[in-house]
DNA sequence: CCTCCACTAAAACGAACGTTCTATTCGGTG
DNA sequence: CACCGAATAGAACGTTCGTTTTAGTGGAGG
């Protein structure tokens, strides 16, 4: 069997995707990854901070190497983006819609806490990071590319969030579609 | 003085709006409205959720109201957008990044009840047709607007919550440009 | 055999939560 | 003046939160 402290990060990314940060209490956590509270506290001193932070990291990894998938993929950056964001739809339909982006979700409960907010950053940094060297690699300028990695990861982001409340696919259809199409202007 | 129910809905909005629904206080809410707990039970009897739901339609307001006004000051759907992406930018960074978008807060932690996701859903419905139908007159045919216009509010959404978490306009920016780049390919 | 240490287990803590309750104030109406 | 409902005020309730504490387990090393 995987390790305990391993499946408690993982439950947590998946609570925190379902939940957010506030809404999710360290106690359902530890009963959901079928581990005590005690193995929490044990693995995380720190607490449902640090633990959250393992959570952001974790969820960083899992969505870069979805990227990284797609891209390598495609021939193009913006036929991967399209796909990327037909994967996220396949993935939020498949359990009803409400397992969605941790890093987003968390985000914005705890703007008011520089640790947890410096994490997110550094997850939406690493994610137009990759893209931007994809755009580069595809013949895109140095300006231009950085530019559009950050519309790349807005618009996924964003079109996940409205596709998880509309309980439909179609801004994220829609996303990777328009990025195909913004894409192509610029290779 | 304006009214206390409307001090306790607009106060309830503006906390959503930097820390989620259930980071959120009853008693916080109405301290900072400088109201009393018994005030905000006598206004909405249903408690927090009704209070939520409230400041949530609050705010499906008062963004459509940006986009409208946006819309109307300039010639191109694709400019209107340019500058409701700077005007979201400025709106950021006057209050140091922590006054975002009470929806998308909100959304995220609530999509477990029905009543809020469907609230959530609606405001994006509405700030979708605004879209949808500035594009319509601009001469997009009926279906690339309904679609564009999916795209515009993700990436408005997406790119307003990265630029919180990085505490930069950047995003926006970028969000600003393509969108007027990628609206500009189909008028 | 004993000890040490990583880990599990669960009880208990104070604080904060949403909510309910009782009292009080206040302006208008009989 | 008496009265009533709207509105304000805040104490108090039960629950749940994150955390701490204490106790117990099991296996590896001297």
């Amino acid at each position: 069997m995987t390790g305990t402290r391993e499946r408690i990060v993982c439950t947590a990314a998946r609570l925190m995707q379902r939940q957010g940060y506030e809404g999710t209490g360290i106690k359902l956590i530890a009963r959901e990854a079928n581990a005590t509270l005690g193995s929490v506290y044990h693995y995380f001193p720190g607490g449902k901070k640090e633990l959250a932070l393992a959570a952001i990291a974790y969820s960083e990894r899992e969505f870069g190497e979805l990227l990284e998938t797609s891209l390598a993929g495609e021939t193009t950056p913006g036929a991967a983006m399209e796909s990327c964001a037909r994967a996220l739809a396949d993935f939020l339909a498949k359990d009803g819609w409400i397992d969605g982006c941790p890093v987003t979700a968390t985000a914005l409960e705890t703007l008011g806490d520089d640790d947890m907010r410096a994490a997110c950053g550094r997850a939406f940094e690493h994610w137009r990071g990759i893209v931007a060297k994809a755009l580069r690699t595809a013949g895109v300028g140095e300006t231009d590319a950085a530019e559009l990695a950050h519309t790349v990861i807005a618009v996924l982001e964003g079109a996940e969030l409205t596709a998880q409340v509309a309980r439909s696919p179609e801004a994220l259809h829609a996303a990777g579609r328009h990025l195909a199409r913004l894409l192509g202007t610029y290779v």
